[in-house]
DNA sequence: ATAGTTACAGAACAAAGTGTCAGATAACTT
DNA sequence: AAGTTATCTGACACTTTGTTCTGTAACTAT
């Protein structure tokens, strides 16, 4: 990729981040955004269709860095020979926390719909082989359970509860949904 | 409160939700509404600021519904006489399919923010005092925890799966969550 | 019933944001 | 060194926004 491609990108994605400490997602103009990063106009539109698209993007950079292949569940056999489940959850909470100045303002306001929903289709592939395999609730209903009880464990974490360590998140989380720790 | 408000006020809610169906909520445009409801345009703003508080006032309308005060926590001591609490979960199901239609499309796109959150105000009251005193987990958590699982739990039902009745949803939920049915 | 109040329609308005396009310059690639 | 690609500046028509004005119709209270 062209390094003036990536600079540029990087400054977008800059500048967002930084407004969203200013401003809610839905106030923030393309405008502010072209502003901030000291762009033309064209440029932005030369990289992102839309606000929203722009969001996305910046939530893919993230959580192919919360998510590295290793924690996925498709590459779950390399992984499981050394580690529990658990402790691939307390690896990813380690990662968000690294990342807890970019996802913060993601959280919350508008934009949090279009995270949380990117989130949890990251979510869905790490737990996806981790139900028990006879219930009587659906297995559509667990699993969806499982993976918004996460994403909202990480907003309540991030939010106002960031003194607890990912140790910690980790076993409340446990401690509160039905799904084998190791 | 006078009759031309209410109708108004009606036209433009009906407008709302009926446009809802076809854009999403951010693509929305005041004048959108205006246009559907047949009003002018000084008639909008005199009834509502911007779209995002008619949108808060349509979830308040919503909720005060779903939840009647003799359901919500407050008021709990008559009510639990004559019930247990999964009943008075049951009671808020068979009222949230009611209004299903006008419910289903706030649920999802970039409205759903601020429907969950008014959602969770009203939850929390629910909630509040139905918590196991002794945990080794923050009662802020669990409680948390309840009310967003329980959101996410009609999220579910409402998104692709209205078949189960409200009997089976409430199992469902009490079968995921540790909290007492009664 | 009459007088006073309140809500609405219609139209006009400036201000701001949107998305696109052309031409010029600079940075990169081979 | 030549060709490609990304960016920049400026401009464009267009839409949305929120406000203000005037006249009219509907309501309320005495």
């Amino acid at each position: 990729m062209d390094r003036r491609r990536k600079k540029t990108r990087n400054a977008i994605f800059t500048a967002f981040t930084a407004l969203l400490e200013k401003k809610t997602y839905s106030a923030l103009t393309v405008q502010d955004i072209i502003d901030e990063a000291d762009i033309g106009r064209s440029t932005f539109y030369a990289h992102f269709e839309t606000k929203d698209e722009l969001l996305k993007a910046l939530c893919k950079d993230i959580f192919d860095h919360v998510f590295p292949s290793e924690i996925m569940s498709e590459e779950k056999h390399d992984f499981s020979h050394h580690s529990s489940f658990s402790d691939r959850i307390t690896h990813i909470l380690y990662h968000i926390r690294e990342k807890q100045q970019n996802i913060k303002g993601l959280f919350t306001g508008e934009c949090g719909e279009i995270f949380m929903g990117c989130l949890k289709e990251y979510l869905f592939r790490v737990f996806d082989d981790r139900l028990t395999e006879d219930s009587p609730v659906p297995r559509s209903y667990r699993l969806d359970h499982a993976v918004s009880s996460f994403a909202e464990t990480l907003r309540w974490w991030l939010r106002e509860h960031s003194e607890y360590s990912p140790e910690q998140i980790s076993s409340f989380y446990f401690a509160s949904v039905p799904i084998p720790k190791d």
